[in-house]
RNA sequence: UCCUACUUAGCUCAGUUGGUUAGAGCAUCUGACUGUUAAUCAGAGGGUCGCUGGUUCAAGUCCAGCAGUGGGAGCCA
């Protein structure tokens, strides 16, 4: 059998010492004409393989190039150099594939974020993508873990959606119909989509939430975890058009109980990083902090990014209602100095990104739940509270990403639902399906909607979504 | 989409008030050395200064337009 080798994670972590092994991997860096620094991935950190002087001739050690690939067999041994505790001994060495060195644009150096986002089809070859990627898989696993231990049901909702009122935001438009003009009309010239392939309109998703409900509506919980677009010109270091989205929807749930849920689930997945990539994390808090000690003095972060995710895991999030912190805003010696671009005046608009980091960067300093929304500024399906004026929603904040959780109890009552609906302009023809939830055995129940990279920038570290995404996709980019 | 900064070698960056042949470190190549840790030492090659136009005797340097990238804002997850 070809593939028949030990992972470097395993040999690196295991105490023996004296046997025969098969190692396959890149290349990171060859010294000394005798020592190869290997990685597989499987682990940030690489082998030590030793072709002692003579094993190879000159020809077969030209080859050894930075990037190479290459099956190495041989003896694990006690190192006898400083900086690992076992290293491979090779007898034998077999180039897998060539890397030309002049070509190869991956460096024993340092590259920039912006010069490796350009080549990220090689980026998970370095030392803070693979960690990243690692995590990042970490993450994903304890998602459904979470929730697969506490008997919620997995849903996953189509991707291409016909439904045009989702309202979420810019969709992507799904067609078959040729681009250039000849497409079949309407008599009003409008495209007649009864032509199309689905013979309807169609779109990419931009949410799971309202067939998440659906289904609530007779498995009491369940969760959808997959890819959502967005059309929006968006240019920002927190936004992509294709992100990953995990929707819980609860039945008999109210907002207290989603919140709950919420900060659980949030903790349970950073704890579980924590206990299962602690090198990945070691290696990218490090890194942190080398870039920290490039910044003056006053901006550098009070805690390193291992702390800041203790510290996530082991306090209570900090709920208070719209209200409260429009309050807080207002009462704020920053306000009071005017150091707000925007002001906060009057009740009623939204908070904007300066408002939020102030609550969760400089006022509480931790992560903070924000509920009781006017509901003006939201969405028509939250549940409206017997104030007349708000709304059962909540947002949660975190430290450097801003918004990382949207949701709401949604409003079960069918005459309430419609008469939002009405005053906002849903088209209710085309919600019928949605409606029926409320029509047949409705119920109280509440949801909520989380960026998978905005937590994967959370607990990474990493300050740009499109850097914990393998290949992002956003305005002017879809490279590879 | 708006505001703002940036764009010079494969990478990271210098480049003075506009002035002769545009520099450095790393990488690459050649050689030396051989228990190295982003190895070290010596030498060599490598540039349409983002693109287009303008001002000028002379433009990497000044001006305009366009493009790309970073940061911030809006929209949101």
């Amino acid at each position: 059998m070809f593939n028949k080798r030990t992972k470097i994670k395993r040999l690196l972590e295991g105490d023996k010492a004296n046997f025969e092994t098969t190692v396959m991997g890149w290349v990171r860096t060859f010294r000394n004409n005798q020592f190869i620094a290997l990685n597989d991935g499987s682990t940030n950190n690489n082998l030590q393989v030793v072709a002692n002087l003579g094993l190879l001739d000159d020809a077969t050690m030209k080859r050894i190039t930075t990037g190479a690939c290459i099956k190495a067999t041989g003896e694990i041994i006690e190192s006898q150099g400083k900086g690992q505790r076992v290293e491979l001994k090779a007898s034998a060495i077999e180039i897998l594939g060539d890397s030309d060195a002049e070509k190869f644009p991956l460096q024993p150096k340092k590259h920039s974020l912006e010069f490796l986002r350009e080549i990220a089809h090689l980026r998970m070859r370095t030392n803070t993508f693979g960690a990243i990627f690692r995590i990042r898989h970490s993450l994903a696993f304890a998602v459904h873990k979470f929730y697969n231990d506490r008997g919620f049901v997995c849903m996953h909702t189509p991707i291409i959606t016909g439904s045009d009122a989702e309202g979420a935001g810019e969709m992507f438009k799904v067609t078959t119909l040729p681009l250039d003009g000849t497409a079949p009309r309407n008599d009003d010239d409008s495209i007649n989509y009864k032509e199309d392939f689905f013979g309807k309109s169609t779109n990419l998703t931009v949410s799971g939430q309202l067939e998440g409900e659906l289904a609530a509506m007779s498995f009491s919980d369940i969760y959808t975890f997959g890819p959502t677009f967005r059309a929006e010109n968006s240019n920002t270091t927190r936004h992509l058009a294709e992100f990953w989205m995990i929707e819980p929807e609860v039945a008999f749930n109210d907002l207290e109980d989603n919140m709950n849920l919420a900060e659980d689930f949030i903790k349970y997945i950073i704890k579980y990083a924590m206990d299962n990539n602690a090198d990945d994390l070691a290696f990218l808090a490090q890194r942190l902090e080398e870039e920290e000690k490039q910044k003056p003095q006053n901006e550098r972060s009070e805690m390193g990014l291992i702390d800041k995710l203790k510290f996530v895991v082991d306090n209570d999030f900090e709920r208070l209602t719209y209200t409260e912190a429009i309050e807080i805003l207002r009462e704020s010696n920053h306000n009071k100095k005017k150091k707000f671009q925007y002001l906060i005046e009057g009740w009623g608009t939204d908070l904007q990104s300066e408002h939020e980091r102030y609550l969760v960067e400089k006022h509480f300093k931790k992560p903070v739940i924000l509920t009781d929304y006017p509901k003006e500024i939201k969405s028509f399906y939250m549940r409206q509270n017997d104030d007349g004026k708000t709304v059962a929603a909540m947002d949660i904040l975190a430290p450097g990403i801003g918004e990382i959780v949207g949701g709401s109890q949604r409003e079960e009552r069918l005459d309430k639902l419609l008469q939002r609906m009405e005053e906002m302009h849903i088209p209710v023809e085309e919600m019928n399906f949605y409606l029926d939830t409320r029509r047949f055995g409705s119920c109280p129940h509440a949801g909520f909607g989380l960026g998978f990279e905005r937590l994967v920038l959370f607990v990474t570290g990493m300050t740009n979504i499109r850097d914990v995404i393998p290949f992002p996709r956003y305005p002017k980019s879809a490279a590879f």
